[in-house]
Formats: C-alpha cells, sequence, structure tokens
DNA sequence: CCAAAAGTGTTGAAATTACACCCATGG
DNA sequence: CCATGGGTGTAATTTCAACACTTTTGG
C-alpha cells in the first residue's frame, strides 16, 4: 500500500487485540484489503528488531489525522511484526482496499518493488524464500487457480512463485506423481493451437497433502 | 522446567522488553537457563491462540510471591510466545537454572514428556517438525558435538533429532557428499573395536551451507 | 580369539535431467 | 497450411535404498 504524502509503501498489517488469535487477526486483514476469505495464509517469521520504528510516522498519522494526538507517543514503540503470507489469485482483486494510511494499495512484482518502510523488503524475501521451500513439501494452486485449469497454467504459477523457467515434461510427470490431479477429460477450447487438458485438485488428497507433506529428505 | 507447588512443567521464556531486539531476549533466555552463548537458535513459529491463558498461574505466582499482586490482572493477560528452538549439547548443562516460577529445570525426552501448561506440548511439536524439516536444508552438529567427531557421533545425532534410525553407510556417503566434513587422519582411541576416524567441520563450509542451504526440491 | 562396532562397495530401483517429435487448434 | 503451444517418450545420469563382508580394536 502506498502511504499517504509519502513516496513509500508498506505491507498490509494490523494490530492484534487482546481477545483475537493472532491467526484471526491476520485473516482478518486479509480480508479487509482483498474481501477474500478461505484462502491459503500461512505464518512465516516474527520480526523483532530494535530498529522496527520509524517515529517519523507516527507523527505522520497524526498529522494527517488518522490517529488522535495523544496517541502517538504510544505509536513510536518499537512493534514486533507477525508475518503472514497468502496466496491470491491477483485477478480476483483487481484492486485492493487500502487502509486509513495509505493513498491505495495494488499488487506489486516482486522483482520490480518500489521502496519500502523499515524493513518490509526483508519481511518479503523472507516470505518468498519460505514459500519456495513450501513448495517442497505442500502442494499449492487451490484457489490460485481456477477450479479447472490447465498443466501449462499450473506450471506457470509454480514459474511465478519460483522465478525460474521449468521443463514442461518434467513438470507434468512430477506433478501427475504427486497424485493430486483429477484430468476432467475435458480440454480448454479457443486457443490458437492444440487444445490443452483441464485438470481439478482431487481436494481430498490435496488437503491431505498439505497436511502430511510430500516426503523430503531424511 | 517445573512449575513450584505443581506437576505441571513449561518451557523456559519470558518477556521481551521494549528496547531490545526478539531475537536477543530469546539468546538471553537460553544464557540464563544454560549458560551458554552462541549457539544455535532458531525462530520458529509464533502461537498466539486466545486459548493461550492460564488465570490460575498467575494467582499461583501471586501466593507464591513470585509477583506482585498489583500485577495479577496484568499477568492473566493472554501472551504471544514467540517459539525458538536451540541446540545444545546436553552434557555442557547437565542442570540447566530454573528461574523463579519454577523448582527445577530439567532435560526431558521428547518421546516421554511430562505434562505441559497451556499449549506447550504443541509447541514442541511445532518445533520438533521444523526441525526435521531443516535438517533438509541445513548441516547441524556444530556445538553439538565435540571438536572432533566420529561418524557414528554425528549419526546418532540426527537419528536422535529425526527419532528414527538411519542406515550407516547411507548416511556416511550422504554426508560426506554435503562436503562440510573434515577427515583429519586421526582415530578415536580406546573403544572396543576398530578405532573410528575423527572428523570437524569445515567452517567455512559450514556456515555456508547453512546460508545458502542444500539444493532440495524445485 | 572373540565380541563389538567401524569401514567399505555393489546392485537394482527410482528419480531426475535433458532433449525432440508429433498433434490439435484457430486463424 | 501454418504458427503456436500442448501432449508424449526415452535414454543417460544421478540419487537413493538395501544389503554383507572385511577390518580393527580392546579385553
Amino acid at each position: 500500500m502506498k502511504l499517504k504524502n509519502k513516496d513509500v509503501w508498506a505491507l498490509p498489517g494490523g494490530f492484534v487485540r487482546k481477545d483475537k488469535d493472532v491467526d484471526d487477526e491476520a485473516k482478518a486483514v486479509l480480508q479487509e484489503r482483498t474481501g477474500l476469505t478461505d484462502i491459503f495464509l500461512h505464518q512465516f517469521h516474527s520480526f523483532g528488531s530494535v530498529s522496527r520504528q520509524d517515529p517519523k510516522h507516527a507523527s505522520d498519522l497524526v498529522e494527517m489525522g488518522v490517529i488522535d494526538p495523544t496517541m502517538e507517543e504510544w505509536f513510536k514503540q518499537r512493534y514486533v511484526s507477525i508475518g503472514y503470507y497468502a496466496l491470491v489469485e491477483y485477478s480476483k482483486v483487481k484492486l485492493p482496499i487500502p487502509d486509513a494510511t495509505s493513498d491505495y494499495c495494488s499488487w506489486v512484482p516482486i522483482n520490480d518493488l518500489p521502496k519500502l518502510v523499515i524493513d518490509h523488503e526483508s519481511i518479503i524475501g523472507k516470505a518468498h524464500q519460505t514459500l519456495k521451500k513450501e513448495l517442497n513439501y505442500q502442494p499449492i494452486g487451490f484457489n490460485l487457480l481456477p477450479e479447472l485449469f490447465t498443466m501449462p497454467e499450473l506450471q506457470a504459477l509454480y514459474e511465478t512463485l519460483l522465478q525460474s523457467k521449468l521443463d514442461r515434461r518434467n513438470f507434468r510427470r512430477k506433478m501427475l506423481a504427486y497424485g493430486i490431479l483429477i484430468d476432467t477429460n475435458q480440454k480448454r477450447e479457443g486457443v490458437g493451437h492444440k487444445a490443452p487438458i483441464l485438470y481439478r485438485f482431487d481436494l481430498e488428497k490435496y488437503f491431505s497433502a498439505i497436511k502430511d507433506g510430500f516426503s523430503s529428505g531424511w
């Protein structure tokens, strides 16, 4: 989200109320910004260095009338942020909703990040790194793809997440070996080339794979 | 740590002061309980469910004189715990030091846990699960083993952490392939069988492997 | 010489990589 | 008919799993 009156961006976030689960508060932030529920949301790390404060930001907020002046000192404290990453199908939320501190909110490509407050860039780095590792243990794609999707679409998703190209044939083999895809015997039509097969996730196997994880290593 | 006047145990922990890095506070807890510094300490998850409170515990603390009665309410709040696990060579700290709330402090085998407060058992579970996954990405053993150690000792460490038996020959091959071990051309003597080779870690490679991680998966 | 545990090597299976051809579709 | 991208197969390589015999040492 681009902060008001500043050429600096920030990750969406919020405070954890005393009587709420932290996980639920994360869900709420996601829901407020995107309107989406029931999506993949994963805690990956907490950030609690003393350098995580930007006193200037607090005074800006007062100036903008976003917070009450009596709260300025409180806002100048160091926060501990518990990082969560969500996987959201971009096209489902073209325009995420900004909060009171920001002008607007939009999707930003990970390899072309704007200037970010405090340590938010390193938070994104950690999230991305964690996600890449998790791909070795868990399937991904449900609610990032339409109900029916093609193998190349799934591959494109992986390539986006991993930021690297994968071999078509090997990707297909590996993915099918996971046993979480169902061939619907349908094809995607209207493309200017051979019609690709439409798959859907075998949700039972998909979620049991998320729960148990793919074997790997020791 | 066994809590005073109770047959219930708790993980060591503490509060994060406002002017301290969370990581440093974790280090401090470790240092206070074990006297050790410079050891592997890794944040793995934060726990923030609203059920994480035990009002009874707060009143017990008042009764025991550990905290001031005026603080009782404050202690009844829900805490968010940021979990860290450390890898400590057990023999270096035979008797960890209890804090004011506990009678004594000791090492407990993971498969024979006593009754633990609130969600501490699930915290241990999560830590163990995380550790097992990390073994696929990182070498482990430095400051868990003496400077010189044998392959079977390293294997025993892995088997302890993974809670499973590994094949001697395959373990050796895999470990040597990581390229983080140096054959010192010495043997451990005084054992009633063939003298095992003493290795030490190639620290430069060891730490670069921790930093970059072993390849795995995608 | 014997018990105990360490060192070592091989083989088959499985997974991974690299790579090339044919096929269906829309224009 | 052609451009585009999807489907498929295979061979070479690497990794992994399973497994047994020989060696060294102290007692």
